[in-house]
DNA sequence: CTGTTCGTTTAGAATTTTCTAAACAAACTA
DNA sequence: TAGTTTGTTTAGAAAATTCTAAACGAACAG
């Protein structure tokens, strides 16, 4: 059966790992949530670890990460035991979600960090005057301003993703 | 010495190592980095060995990988053999170049490895008929759809960019 | 030439990450 | 109850990455 069928999903599977690979994902994890994309049906931990070959453990911890970032979600089926997952097929949703939880607090204790630091070197400077320490000073300002920046930046994008998304909800309401 | 300048160092060597390991560069690049982006003046691969207690063939690399990304420069330093090396300051010039380098390539790529399945897709289902080939296509084109969009918020990006840059360096000719 | 002083390359060590097979525990079945 | 069928956890194997020390070659100095 579908052998042909078989050649398009081993390709999804080998893009969408890459992908996942590039932002810092695991691999399997591309494969996995690429498989579900393309399934009509929703599939079990056993299912997928066959397809992929590789031990059901793995699928398990992986799985269980795509679940975490909202990429995958598990569907209940009547009569059948076993957990099925489907993939979550809304990319903006997946990205926003990302966008929040991972690179937002990425920036934020960035700009902490630096934020100390620059704290610091003021502190120094105060007590004994130094060229270096005001050289390291003035670099620091440029670069926390840089970070404060791209820290904003995001904010404003999921800020404006949330009222969007409010304000559709509000309108779908019926 | 400056041992209270060194605690500025070592807090925005750890800082900077964060974000570079966060988007897939080296810790030891943001180290470097961070050294040289606080330090007055230039330094060499030794001076940069010491300070870091890794070895020298390791600074090498690193060196040149950042090099590569334009985040340093060489310097030449009148009546010394040592190559020296001075930090890039303008952030917005160093995200341009490895969007325009790294992601914009990861884009085009990964648009270019679904546009080969849909097509192999589309094809399959002239041939034979089936539920499941059309349901896989209708999402490959989704997909497809989707990263597309991607591909061309980047290039309008850098687009952008480069006609500011060309804009602001026509008025600046005098 | 002969020495030295550089930066780069490389072979293998050390570390980190990823994966599997087996053990396990929870939930069901008969 | 005893025996399956599940998903998860884990100890250690396997693989990949990163690092160092030493070898090397080029450029220079005496």
């Amino acid at each position: 059966m579908g052998g042909q069928l078989d050649e398009v999903r081993h390709g999804i599977m080998d893009t969408l790992g890459r992908i996942t690979s590039f932002w810092g994902f695991s691999k399997i994890m591309g494969q996995l949530y690429g498989m579900l994309y393309l399934s009509a049906a929703p599939m079990t931990l056993d299912d997928m670890a066959a397809s992929l070959e590789i031990s059901k453990g793995n699928v398990s911890i992986n799985i269980r990460a795509l679940e975490r970032w909202n990429m995958v979600r598990q569907v209940w089926v009547k009569g059948d035991r076993k957990d099925f997952y489907e993939a979550e097929t809304d990319f903006w949703k997946i990205i926003r979600g990302v966008l929040k939880e991972r690179e937002k607090k990425e920036f934020d204790q960035a700009l902490a960090g630096i934020g100390r630091i620059r704290t610091k070197s003021e502190e120094i400077l105060k007590k004994e005057k130094s060229v270096d320490t005001a050289f390291a000073l003035d670099r620091l300002k440029k670069l926390e301003d840089f970070i404060k920046t791209m820290d904003q930046l995001v904010g404003v994008l999921l800020t404006l993703e949330d009222l969007k998304r409010n304000f559709l909800g509000i309108v779908k309401k019926k």
